[in-house]
RNA sequence: UCCUUGGUAGCUCAGCUGGUUAGAGCACAUGACUGUUAAUCAUGGGGUCACUGGUUCGAGCCCAGUCCGAGGAGCCA
């Protein structure tokens, strides 16, 4: 006998084989006579039903039979004479391997997200959150098989970093000295030079700069990896600890670098498709479900199915920055806040921009003053080579751009926005020994699970979320 | 960080204008039932009304503060 994933079995037509599973109790139905326990093991959103016959199986051990517990089932493949599904076991023996007693959390029920968020260490065990998990691991792998396939080289970016230029936000202190009782130099400042690098470090915001290090070498390259911000931002799209995938492009302009964008979304949605569709189609039903519980004019108009088939079908729409001013001024509708050239978009901007066009948009050369210092400054000497992609319920799914590589217009804007110079100089040499012309993106990944899983805050599509005031399990 | 909103049984929620012993469904326990599909039916146990203080003859309900959650905004990915 050997024990099978739940997912071979259900597809198998081995009937009258004795088979074995290993996974955990969903429901338990029954008589006097017989009962049906539902089995999941993670293999598959689906669980497989074992029929067991009443005096076959001591009642005793059945008791023990609870929603949660741990069970190795053994028996024989067959078709199932009941109507919710085609395969089931006929069981010979059954082992309670870890028992699960009253106080388990999780019912037979529908819990809120909010809930589930307070068990997280739970919530692996349920339809949604397995399927979330199943999908994450799957557009992981979808994205390093896009770039292997591309010829791009997997960039592994430190995780601490000395550098506290890189104005991405907020950091976390990385410090082995006494929080205490820190060393300290004569003018009562803390002695960086005593703690463990020798120096302040921080975590990672971004792995950017050293995969354009990196590209000046091997040309095609991408990082892939945790990344922490330590702003206070409390959203259903940030967190303090997320996943973030940022590749690096000698040789691409910005269209280039577009192109690359929107092609890799394209394709992690049809890889989602194709991988995943037991797990979408319960979260597309999911989806439906909850928008039955919102007012009329907040439920969507499309299912999550129809919106990853609508990415994968149509062209992204391209305006830039000056065009997308253009249309929110001539807009039928009041802002909060007033379109100007020169302020960044708001929350409502991209909004109406997405809806207004029905599409994914991809906003190109903002003014410079809203962007970083190392986008590349146009010939019209205000706006720089960036593009934003905006998705639907999501708002900005990928922030890029094309890297200034003159040496002097970098210094120029360094010392401008009167960032520290000092930390930058390796960065700099980038262009002073044989400069590029190159681009790059970054994607949160977070996001991009969101928008495939048709979920609506970011702590329920990574398994332990880091926000401000939370770092449970 | 700002604005809005919420915290009542293990879970989801109701609780009227401040008035007796705080309710329901699910879950759980016991029993019934010859194949169930979140099985069904009957019976039963289960409460620091987030916390602290105040107003009142009387507070789940009113007031103040604190903690925590959610939504919106900003920052961003």
């Amino acid at each position: 006998m050997e024990y099978r994933k739940i997912s071979d079995l259900l597809k198998s037509t081995e009937f009258g084989k004795e088979v074995g599973v290993r996974g955990w109790v969903r429901t338990k139905r029954g008589n006097k006579n017989v009962a049906f326990i539902a089995v999941n093991d993670g293999s598959v959103i689906h669980t497989i039903q074992a029929v067991v016959d009443l005096s076959k199986i001591p009642e005793e051990t059945l008791k023990h039979v609870t929603t949660g517990a741990c069970v190795y089932i053994t028996g024989i493949l067959a078709q199932s004479q009941g109507q919710g599904q085609s395969v089931e076991i006929q069981t010979t023996a059954l082992e309670i391997v870890g028992l699960c007693d009253e106080t388990f959390p999780l019912q037979k029920k529908a819990h809120t997200l909010e809930f589930l968020r307070e068990i997280a260490h739970l919530r692996p065990r349920t339809n949604t959150f397995g399927a979330i998990l199943r999908i994450r691991h799957h557009m992981a792998f979808a994205i390093h098989k896009f770039f292997n396939d591309k010829g791009f080289f997997y960039l592994h970016a430190p995780i601490i970093t000395g550098s506290d230029a890189e104005g991405a936000g907020e950091m976390f202190r990385v410090t082995t000295l006494d929080m205490n009782n820190p060393p300290r130099n004569t003018d009562g400042s803390v002695d960086d030079k005593q703690d463990f690098f020798g120096k302040e470090t921080n975590l990672t915001v971004s792995g950017q700069l050293q995969a354009e290090l990196a590209a000046a070498a091997l040309g095609l390259v991408y990082t892939f990896g945790p990344t922490f911000r330590a702003e206070n931002s409390n959203t259903p799209r940030h967190l303090a600890e997320f996943w973030m995938m940022e590749p690096e492009m000698a040789f691409y302009d910005i269209t280039a670098n577009m192109d690359l964008a929107e092609s890799m979304l394209k394709y992690v949605v049809q890889y989602a498709l194709e991988k995943c569709k037991d797990d979408l189609e319960f979260l597309n039903i999911r989806a439906i479900e909850e928008d039955k519980t919102k007012k009329q004019n907040e439920r969507s108009k499309t299912t999550l199915l129809e919106r990853l088939q609508a990415v994968v079908d149509h062209s992204f729409k391209r305006i830039t920055y000056t065009e997308g001013i253009a249309v929110l001024k001539s807009a039928d509708k009041k802002f909060e806040f007033k379109p100007e050239w020169g302020s960044d978009l708001q929350k409502e901007h991209e909004n109406y921009l997405v809806d207004h066009f029905g599409v994914p948009v991809i906003v190109t050369d903002y003014p410079k003053d809203i962007k970083a210092f190392y986008m590349k400054l146009n010939e019209d000497g205000k706006t720089v080579r960036a593009m934003d992609i905006l998705f639907p319920y999501i708002g900005e799914m990928i922030g890029g751009s094309q890297r200034e590589e003159n040496y002097d217009k970098l210094y120029a804007r360094i010392k401008e926005m009167h960032i520290h110079e000092e930390s930058l100089g390796w960065y700099l040499e980038t262009r002073k020994f044989g400069t590029f012309p190159h681009s790059g993106f970054g994607l949160g990944f977070e996001r991009l699970i969101l928008f495939i899983t048709g979920m609506s805050n970011v702590r329920d599509v990574i398994p332990f979320p880091r926000t401000p005031k939370n770092a449970e399990f």
